[in-house]
DNA sequence: CCAGTTTTGTACCAATCACTCCAAAAGGAG
DNA sequence: CTCCTTTTGGAGTGATTGGTACAAAACTGG
Protein backbone atom coordinates (compact mmCIF):
# COMPACT_ATOMS: atom_id res chain seq x y z
CA UNK A 1 0.00 0.00 0.00
CA UNK A 2 0.92 3.50 -0.48
CA UNK A 3 2.46 5.93 1.56
CA UNK A 4 -0.11 8.27 3.24
CA UNK A 5 -0.45 11.75 2.89
CA UNK A 6 1.06 14.03 5.74
CA UNK A 7 -1.32 16.60 5.09
CA UNK A 8 -5.42 17.50 5.07
CA UNK A 9 -6.38 18.13 1.35
CA UNK A 10 -9.00 20.00 2.32
CA UNK A 11 -7.24 22.13 4.80
CA UNK A 12 -4.33 22.70 1.95
CA UNK A 13 -7.25 23.70 -0.89
CA UNK A 14 -8.44 26.35 1.94
CA UNK A 15 -5.29 27.97 1.90
CA UNK A 16 -5.18 28.30 -1.36
CA UNK A 17 -8.21 29.64 -1.41
CA UNK A 18 -7.43 32.29 1.28
CA UNK A 19 -4.28 33.25 -0.66
CA UNK A 20 -6.18 33.34 -4.46
CA UNK A 21 -9.26 35.56 -2.17
CA UNK A 22 -6.44 38.17 -0.66
CA UNK A 23 -4.17 38.69 -4.11
CA UNK A 24 -5.97 37.56 -6.96
CA UNK A 25 -4.85 34.45 -9.02
CA UNK A 26 -2.01 36.69 -11.32
CA UNK A 27 -0.39 37.87 -8.29
CA UNK A 28 -0.34 34.84 -6.19
CA UNK A 29 2.72 32.62 -7.49
CA UNK A 30 3.28 29.40 -7.04
CA UNK A 31 5.25 29.91 -3.75
CA UNK A 32 3.44 31.91 -2.03
CA UNK A 33 0.74 28.74 -2.68
CA UNK A 34 3.26 26.56 -0.93
CA UNK A 35 3.21 29.21 1.76
CA UNK A 36 -0.37 29.23 1.83
CA UNK A 37 -0.96 25.21 1.81
CA UNK A 38 2.04 24.35 3.84
CA UNK A 39 2.41 21.70 1.33
CA UNK A 40 6.23 21.06 -0.81
CA UNK A 41 6.29 22.18 -4.05
CA UNK A 42 6.20 18.27 -5.21
CA UNK A 43 3.21 18.00 -3.16
CA UNK A 44 1.21 21.04 -4.57
CA UNK A 45 1.83 19.58 -8.20
CA UNK A 46 1.17 16.04 -7.17
CA UNK A 47 -2.03 17.15 -5.28
CA UNK A 48 -3.41 19.64 -7.20
CA UNK A 49 -1.70 19.57 -10.85
CA UNK A 50 -1.66 23.07 -11.66
CA UNK A 51 -1.97 26.89 -10.01
CA UNK A 52 -5.42 26.94 -12.92
CA UNK A 53 -6.73 23.71 -11.83
CA UNK A 54 -5.97 24.55 -8.14
CA UNK A 55 -7.49 27.84 -8.51
CA UNK A 56 -10.58 26.24 -10.50
CA UNK A 57 -10.70 23.88 -7.10
CA UNK A 58 -10.18 27.00 -4.89
CA UNK A 59 -13.16 28.56 -6.76
CA UNK A 60 -15.24 25.91 -6.12
CA UNK A 61 -14.79 25.22 -2.81
CA UNK A 62 -15.29 28.63 -1.80
CA UNK A 63 -18.76 29.02 -3.88
CA UNK A 64 -19.90 25.69 -1.66
CA UNK A 65 -18.98 27.89 1.58
CA UNK A 66 -21.54 30.38 0.05
CA UNK A 67 -23.82 28.88 -0.63
CA UNK A 68 -24.03 26.76 2.51
CA UNK A 69 -23.39 30.10 4.33
CA UNK A 70 -26.51 31.87 2.38
CA UNK A 71 -29.10 28.60 3.04
CA UNK A 72 -28.40 28.88 6.81
CA UNK A 73 -28.94 32.38 6.92
CA UNK A 74 -32.51 31.94 4.84
CA UNK A 75 -33.62 29.35 6.95
CA UNK A 76 -34.35 31.16 9.98
CA UNK A 77 -35.85 33.73 8.40
CA UNK A 78 -39.11 34.96 9.14
CA UNK A 79 -40.90 36.29 5.57
CA UNK A 80 -39.34 36.91 2.35
CA UNK A 81 -38.13 40.46 2.83
CA UNK A 82 -36.71 39.15 6.34
CA UNK A 83 -34.75 36.93 4.49
CA UNK A 84 -33.15 39.76 2.20
CA UNK A 85 -32.87 41.62 5.04
CA UNK A 86 -30.75 38.96 7.33
CA UNK A 87 -28.66 37.72 3.55
CA UNK A 88 -27.43 41.81 3.27
CA UNK A 89 -26.74 41.85 6.94
CA UNK A 90 -24.86 38.71 7.11
CA UNK A 91 -23.15 40.26 4.21
CA UNK A 92 -21.69 43.14 6.05
CA UNK A 93 -21.22 41.05 9.76
CA UNK A 94 -18.99 38.60 7.38
CA UNK A 95 -16.80 41.44 5.64
CA UNK A 96 -16.41 43.03 9.41
CA UNK A 97 -15.51 39.80 11.14
CA UNK A 98 -13.03 38.81 8.60
CA UNK A 99 -11.19 41.96 7.50
CA UNK A 100 -13.15 43.22 4.25
CA UNK A 101 -11.56 40.51 2.23
CA UNK A 102 -14.54 40.64 -0.54
CA UNK A 103 -15.91 38.01 -2.47
CA UNK A 104 -13.53 36.04 -4.58
CA UNK A 105 -16.12 35.37 -7.18
CA UNK A 106 -16.50 39.32 -7.58
CA UNK A 107 -13.15 39.36 -7.39
CA UNK A 108 -12.42 36.19 -9.71
CA UNK A 109 -15.41 38.68 -12.14
CA UNK A 110 -13.42 41.53 -11.86
CA UNK A 111 -9.95 39.99 -12.77
CA UNK A 112 -10.65 37.81 -15.37
CA UNK A 113 -14.14 39.16 -17.44
CA UNK A 114 -15.34 36.64 -19.50
CA UNK A 115 -11.93 35.93 -21.18
CA UNK A 116 -11.72 31.75 -19.24
CA UNK A 117 -14.54 30.14 -20.60
CA UNK A 118 -14.29 27.57 -17.89
CA UNK A 119 -14.04 30.40 -15.43
CA UNK A 120 -16.72 32.16 -16.89
CA UNK A 121 -18.78 29.18 -16.70
CA UNK A 122 -18.55 28.07 -13.10
CA UNK A 123 -19.24 31.80 -12.29
CA UNK A 124 -22.43 31.88 -14.54
CA UNK A 125 -23.21 29.06 -12.89
CA UNK A 126 -23.10 30.01 -8.99
CA UNK A 127 -24.61 33.43 -10.35
CA UNK A 128 -27.46 31.38 -11.72
CA UNK A 129 -27.94 29.57 -8.72
CA UNK A 130 -27.94 32.49 -6.57
CA UNK A 131 -30.38 34.54 -8.47
CA UNK A 132 -32.75 30.99 -8.63
CA UNK A 133 -32.70 31.21 -4.67
CA UNK A 134 -33.45 34.97 -4.39
CA UNK A 135 -36.00 34.95 -6.94
CA UNK A 136 -37.87 32.16 -4.53
CA UNK A 137 -37.09 34.35 -1.44
CA UNK A 138 -38.69 37.26 -3.71
CA UNK A 139 -41.72 34.90 -4.79
CA UNK A 140 -42.22 33.90 -0.97
CA UNK A 141 -41.60 37.21 0.26
CA UNK A 142 -44.41 38.38 -2.55
CA UNK A 143 -47.14 35.74 -1.27
CA UNK A 144 -46.31 36.58 2.20
CA UNK A 145 -47.19 40.32 1.84
CA UNK A 146 -43.83 40.93 2.69
CA UNK A 147 -42.54 42.28 -0.51
CA UNK A 148 -43.63 44.47 -3.21
CA UNK A 149 -45.56 42.35 -6.26
CA UNK A 150 -44.77 45.58 -8.64
CA UNK A 151 -41.85 43.77 -9.73
CA UNK A 152 -40.78 40.31 -10.80
CA UNK A 153 -39.29 37.92 -8.66
CA UNK A 154 -36.17 37.43 -11.22
CA UNK A 155 -35.44 41.45 -11.16
CA UNK A 156 -35.87 41.52 -7.48
CA UNK A 157 -33.47 38.67 -7.46
CA UNK A 158 -31.16 40.92 -9.69
CA UNK A 159 -30.89 44.01 -7.60
CA UNK A 160 -30.55 41.92 -4.78
CA UNK A 161 -27.60 40.23 -6.21
CA UNK A 162 -26.31 43.22 -7.10
CA UNK A 163 -26.32 44.96 -4.07
CA UNK A 164 -24.36 42.17 -2.79
CA UNK A 165 -21.66 42.90 -4.97
CA UNK A 166 -21.85 46.32 -4.57
CA UNK A 167 -21.75 46.00 -0.72
CA UNK A 168 -18.75 43.58 -1.53
CA UNK A 169 -16.43 45.88 -3.38
CA UNK A 170 -17.25 48.83 -0.77
CA UNK A 171 -16.13 46.48 2.07
CA UNK A 172 -12.29 45.50 -0.06
CA UNK A 173 -12.01 49.17 -0.36
CA UNK A 174 -12.81 49.78 2.92
CA UNK A 175 -15.73 51.70 3.21
CA UNK A 176 -17.19 52.87 6.40
CA UNK A 177 -19.95 50.17 8.19
CA UNK A 178 -22.49 53.08 8.80
CA UNK A 179 -21.98 53.17 4.34
CA UNK A 180 -22.74 49.74 3.99
CA UNK A 181 -25.65 49.73 6.37
CA UNK A 182 -27.18 52.62 4.87
CA UNK A 183 -26.64 50.97 1.44
CA UNK A 184 -28.34 47.34 2.71
CA UNK A 185 -31.47 49.08 4.17
CA UNK A 186 -32.24 51.48 1.08
CA UNK A 187 -31.92 48.36 -1.12
CA UNK A 188 -34.51 46.36 1.61
CA UNK A 189 -36.91 49.04 1.71
CA UNK A 190 -36.73 49.17 -2.24
CA UNK A 191 -38.14 45.86 -1.97
CA UNK A 192 -41.05 46.55 0.88
CA UNK A 193 -44.93 46.03 0.13
CA UNK A 194 -46.00 49.86 1.44
CA UNK B 1 17.26 71.56 -28.99
CA UNK B 2 16.38 67.76 -28.43
CA UNK B 3 15.26 65.41 -30.85
CA UNK B 4 11.41 65.24 -31.03
CA UNK B 5 9.11 61.96 -29.75
CA UNK B 6 7.39 60.37 -32.05
CA UNK B 7 4.15 59.59 -30.54
CA UNK B 8 1.52 61.09 -28.32
CA UNK B 9 1.78 61.05 -24.75
CA UNK B 10 -1.96 60.53 -24.08
CA UNK B 11 -2.26 58.07 -26.83
CA UNK B 12 0.03 55.99 -25.89
CA UNK B 13 -1.50 56.88 -22.51
CA UNK B 14 -4.53 55.43 -23.62
CA UNK B 15 -3.50 52.53 -25.26
CA UNK B 16 -1.84 51.07 -21.89
CA UNK B 17 -4.99 51.74 -19.79
CA UNK B 18 -7.36 49.77 -22.14
CA UNK B 19 -4.44 47.17 -21.43
CA UNK B 20 -4.44 47.56 -17.76
CA UNK B 21 -8.62 47.91 -18.02
CA UNK B 22 -8.83 44.58 -19.80
CA UNK B 23 -6.70 42.52 -18.00
CA UNK B 24 -5.70 44.15 -14.96
CA UNK B 25 -2.24 45.32 -13.39
CA UNK B 26 -0.26 41.74 -12.69
CA UNK B 27 -1.86 39.98 -16.21
CA UNK B 28 -0.25 42.56 -17.94
CA UNK B 29 3.28 42.07 -18.97
CA UNK B 30 5.54 45.06 -19.96
CA UNK B 31 5.57 43.65 -23.40
CA UNK B 32 1.67 43.98 -23.32
CA UNK B 33 2.28 47.74 -22.55
CA UNK B 34 4.30 48.19 -25.53
CA UNK B 35 2.29 46.50 -28.16
CA UNK B 36 -0.81 48.50 -26.13
CA UNK B 37 0.74 51.76 -26.48
CA UNK B 38 2.99 51.24 -29.71
CA UNK B 39 6.05 52.16 -28.11
CA UNK B 40 9.22 50.29 -27.99
CA UNK B 41 10.61 49.02 -24.77
CA UNK B 42 12.99 52.53 -24.00
CA UNK B 43 10.84 54.97 -24.69
CA UNK B 44 7.77 53.06 -22.72
CA UNK B 45 10.21 53.48 -19.68
CA UNK B 46 12.01 56.66 -21.06
CA UNK B 47 8.89 57.89 -20.70
CA UNK B 48 6.73 56.33 -17.52
CA UNK B 49 9.78 55.18 -15.74
CA UNK B 50 7.72 51.92 -14.18
CA UNK B 51 4.69 49.39 -14.62
CA UNK B 52 3.61 50.38 -11.46
CA UNK B 53 3.97 54.40 -11.85
CA UNK B 54 2.15 53.64 -15.44
CA UNK B 55 -0.28 51.95 -13.71
CA UNK B 56 -0.97 54.98 -11.52
CA UNK B 57 -1.23 57.07 -14.70
CA UNK B 58 -3.19 55.29 -16.87
CA UNK B 59 -5.72 54.97 -13.09
CA UNK B 60 -5.70 58.83 -12.96
CA UNK B 61 -6.35 59.28 -16.83
CA UNK B 62 -8.84 56.57 -16.06
CA UNK B 63 -10.35 58.73 -13.36
CA UNK B 64 -10.43 62.06 -15.19
CA UNK B 65 -12.29 60.76 -18.15
CA UNK B 66 -15.04 59.43 -16.01
CA UNK B 67 -15.31 62.86 -13.96
CA UNK B 68 -15.54 64.34 -17.26
CA UNK B 69 -18.40 62.27 -18.45
CA UNK B 70 -20.02 62.11 -15.27
CA UNK B 71 -20.25 65.71 -15.36
CA UNK B 72 -21.48 65.83 -19.23
CA UNK B 73 -25.03 63.36 -17.69
CA UNK B 74 -25.22 65.32 -15.02
CA UNK B 75 -25.75 68.61 -16.78
CA UNK B 76 -28.51 67.34 -19.04
CA UNK B 77 -30.88 66.24 -16.36
CA UNK B 78 -34.29 67.40 -15.61
CA UNK B 79 -34.11 67.16 -11.75
CA UNK B 80 -32.54 65.01 -9.13
CA UNK B 81 -33.64 61.94 -9.68
CA UNK B 82 -33.45 62.14 -13.41
CA UNK B 83 -30.20 63.25 -12.65
CA UNK B 84 -29.29 59.87 -11.32
CA UNK B 85 -31.87 57.75 -13.57
CA UNK B 86 -29.59 59.38 -16.59
CA UNK B 87 -26.23 58.32 -14.56
CA UNK B 88 -27.53 54.31 -14.41
CA UNK B 89 -28.29 54.50 -18.13
CA UNK B 90 -25.20 55.70 -19.17
CA UNK B 91 -23.03 53.29 -17.17
CA UNK B 92 -25.60 50.87 -18.87
CA UNK B 93 -25.29 52.04 -22.06
CA UNK B 94 -21.60 52.73 -21.90
CA UNK B 95 -21.29 49.00 -21.23
CA UNK B 96 -23.31 47.95 -24.00
CA UNK B 97 -21.19 50.07 -26.59
CA UNK B 98 -17.60 49.60 -25.23
CA UNK B 99 -18.03 45.37 -24.94
CA UNK B 100 -18.69 45.33 -21.44
CA UNK B 101 -15.76 45.78 -19.99
CA UNK B 102 -16.44 47.15 -16.52
CA UNK B 103 -14.77 49.86 -14.71
CA UNK B 104 -11.05 50.07 -14.40
CA UNK B 105 -11.88 51.37 -10.51
CA UNK B 106 -14.21 48.76 -9.88
CA UNK B 107 -11.56 46.38 -10.76
CA UNK B 108 -8.59 47.94 -9.59
CA UNK B 109 -10.50 47.97 -6.12
CA UNK B 110 -11.05 44.15 -6.13
CA UNK B 111 -7.49 42.84 -7.53
CA UNK B 112 -5.84 45.39 -5.15
CA UNK B 113 -7.87 46.16 -2.12
CA UNK B 114 -6.41 48.41 -0.19
CA UNK B 115 -2.90 46.36 0.20
CA UNK B 116 -1.25 49.24 -1.87
CA UNK B 117 -1.26 52.31 0.06
CA UNK B 118 -1.03 55.39 -3.14
CA UNK B 119 -3.76 53.58 -5.01
CA UNK B 120 -6.07 53.17 -2.18
CA UNK B 121 -5.24 56.90 -1.68
CA UNK B 122 -5.96 57.72 -5.15
CA UNK B 123 -9.15 55.60 -5.17
CA UNK B 124 -10.41 56.78 -2.06
CA UNK B 125 -10.11 60.45 -3.42
CA UNK B 126 -12.46 59.60 -6.70
CA UNK B 127 -14.83 57.36 -4.51
CA UNK B 128 -15.58 60.64 -2.31
CA UNK B 129 -15.58 63.00 -5.50
CA UNK B 130 -18.29 60.73 -6.63
CA UNK B 131 -20.13 60.54 -3.54
CA UNK B 132 -20.30 64.13 -3.04
CA UNK B 133 -21.37 64.92 -6.61
CA UNK B 134 -23.84 62.06 -5.88
CA UNK B 135 -25.01 63.15 -2.69
CA UNK B 136 -25.35 66.65 -4.22
CA UNK B 137 -27.80 65.31 -6.66
CA UNK B 138 -29.29 63.65 -3.90
CA UNK B 139 -29.96 67.32 -2.58
CA UNK B 140 -31.06 68.82 -5.36
CA UNK B 141 -33.96 65.83 -5.50
CA UNK B 142 -35.04 66.30 -2.29
CA UNK B 143 -35.37 70.31 -2.90
CA UNK B 144 -37.45 70.02 -6.09
CA UNK B 145 -39.42 66.94 -5.06
CA UNK B 146 -38.60 64.22 -7.09
CA UNK B 147 -36.21 62.29 -4.51
CA UNK B 148 -37.45 61.00 -0.79
CA UNK B 149 -36.66 63.18 1.91
CA UNK B 150 -36.63 59.63 4.20
CA UNK B 151 -32.57 59.23 3.47
CA UNK B 152 -29.76 61.48 4.22
CA UNK B 153 -28.13 62.85 0.73
CA UNK B 154 -24.92 60.89 2.26
CA UNK B 155 -26.86 57.55 2.33
CA UNK B 156 -28.48 57.83 -1.05
CA UNK B 157 -24.90 58.61 -2.81
CA UNK B 158 -23.74 55.19 -1.75
CA UNK B 159 -26.43 53.77 -2.45
CA UNK B 160 -26.16 55.04 -6.07
CA UNK B 161 -22.43 54.41 -6.23
CA UNK B 162 -23.11 50.71 -4.81
CA UNK B 163 -25.27 50.77 -7.28
CA UNK B 164 -23.36 51.53 -10.44
CA UNK B 165 -20.12 49.65 -9.01
CA UNK B 166 -22.99 46.53 -9.24
CA UNK B 167 -24.17 47.50 -12.18
CA UNK B 168 -20.14 47.32 -13.60
CA UNK B 169 -19.33 44.26 -12.17
CA UNK B 170 -22.84 42.36 -13.44
CA UNK B 171 -21.70 43.64 -17.11
CA UNK B 172 -18.24 42.61 -16.73
CA UNK B 173 -19.41 39.07 -16.33
CA UNK B 174 -21.50 39.23 -18.95
CA UNK B 175 -24.84 39.88 -17.52
CA UNK B 176 -28.09 40.11 -20.13
CA UNK B 177 -29.65 44.02 -20.40
CA UNK B 178 -32.84 43.54 -19.25
CA UNK B 179 -31.15 42.09 -16.50
CA UNK B 180 -29.17 45.38 -15.70
CA UNK B 181 -32.14 47.66 -16.75
CA UNK B 182 -34.39 46.11 -13.71
CA UNK B 183 -31.37 46.48 -11.24
CA UNK B 184 -31.48 50.14 -12.75
CA UNK B 185 -35.18 50.32 -12.72
CA UNK B 186 -35.75 49.38 -8.84
CA UNK B 187 -32.35 51.69 -7.85
CA UNK B 188 -33.99 54.84 -9.07
CA UNK B 189 -37.43 53.97 -8.00
CA UNK B 190 -36.28 53.12 -4.60
CA UNK B 191 -35.49 57.05 -4.03
CA UNK B 192 -38.26 58.30 -6.11
CA UNK B 193 -40.82 60.37 -3.65
CA UNK B 194 -43.55 58.74 -3.15
C1' DC C 1 11.17 -7.67 7.01
C1' DC C 2 10.28 -7.23 2.40
C1' DA C 3 7.81 -5.67 -1.79
C1' DG C 4 5.19 -2.30 -3.78
C1' DT C 5 3.26 2.21 -4.09
C1' DT C 6 2.95 6.97 -3.24
C1' DT C 7 4.62 11.10 -1.17
C1' DT C 8 8.12 14.22 -0.33
C1' DG C 9 12.30 17.29 -0.72
C1' DT C 10 15.79 18.99 -3.68
C1' DA C 11 17.62 20.30 -7.60
C1' DC C 12 16.59 21.85 -11.81
C1' DC C 13 14.22 23.52 -16.26
C1' DA C 14 13.20 26.86 -20.00
C1' DA C 15 10.48 30.91 -20.31
C1' DT C 16 9.16 35.07 -18.91
C1' DC C 17 9.29 38.85 -15.69
C1' DA C 18 10.36 43.99 -15.01
C1' DC C 19 14.05 46.63 -16.18
C1' DT C 20 18.75 48.65 -18.01
C1' DC C 21 22.56 49.75 -21.05
C1' DC C 22 24.30 51.78 -24.97
C1' DA C 23 25.18 53.15 -29.43
C1' DA C 24 22.87 54.94 -33.34
C1' DA C 25 19.45 58.08 -35.05
C1' DA C 26 17.05 62.35 -35.22
C1' DG C 27 16.05 66.53 -34.85
C1' DG C 28 16.80 72.04 -33.68
C1' DA C 29 19.93 76.11 -32.44
C1' DG C 30 23.92 78.34 -33.63
C1' DC D 1 27.39 72.23 -41.41
C1' DT D 2 28.38 71.21 -36.19
C1' DC D 3 27.05 70.67 -31.56
C1' DC D 4 23.97 69.20 -28.10
C1' DT D 5 20.23 66.87 -26.36
C1' DT D 6 16.84 63.39 -26.31
C1' DT D 7 14.67 59.47 -28.32
C1' DT D 8 14.90 55.08 -30.15
C1' DG D 9 15.83 50.07 -31.08
C1' DG D 10 18.02 46.05 -29.74
C1' DA D 11 20.58 43.29 -26.97
C1' DG D 12 21.10 41.89 -22.48
C1' DT D 13 20.41 42.08 -16.93
C1' DG D 14 19.44 39.04 -12.83
C1' DA D 15 15.41 37.42 -10.66
C1' DT D 16 11.32 34.97 -10.67
C1' DT D 17 7.76 32.51 -13.06
C1' DG D 18 5.10 27.91 -13.46
C1' DG D 19 6.30 23.31 -13.81
C1' DT D 20 9.51 18.70 -13.79
C1' DA D 21 12.79 14.96 -12.78
C1' DC D 22 14.22 11.92 -9.64
C1' DA D 23 15.78 9.60 -5.80
C1' DA D 24 15.11 9.01 -0.98
C1' DA D 25 11.64 8.37 2.50
C1' DA D 26 7.54 6.40 4.44
C1' DC D 27 3.94 3.60 5.02
C1' DT D 28 1.14 -0.98 4.57
C1' DG D 29 -0.28 -5.53 3.07
C1' DG D 30 1.79 -9.71 2.76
Amino acid sequence: MPRPREFDETEALEGAMNAFWARGYEATSTQDLCAATGLGRSSVYNTFTSKEILFRRALEHYIRLGVRNRAAVLEEADDGLDAIHRLLTSVIDDELTHGRRGCLVVNTVAEFGTADPEITARVEADTAAHLASLAECARLGQADGSITRDREPRDIAEFVHSTVSGLRLMSRRGAELPAMTAVADIAVAALARR
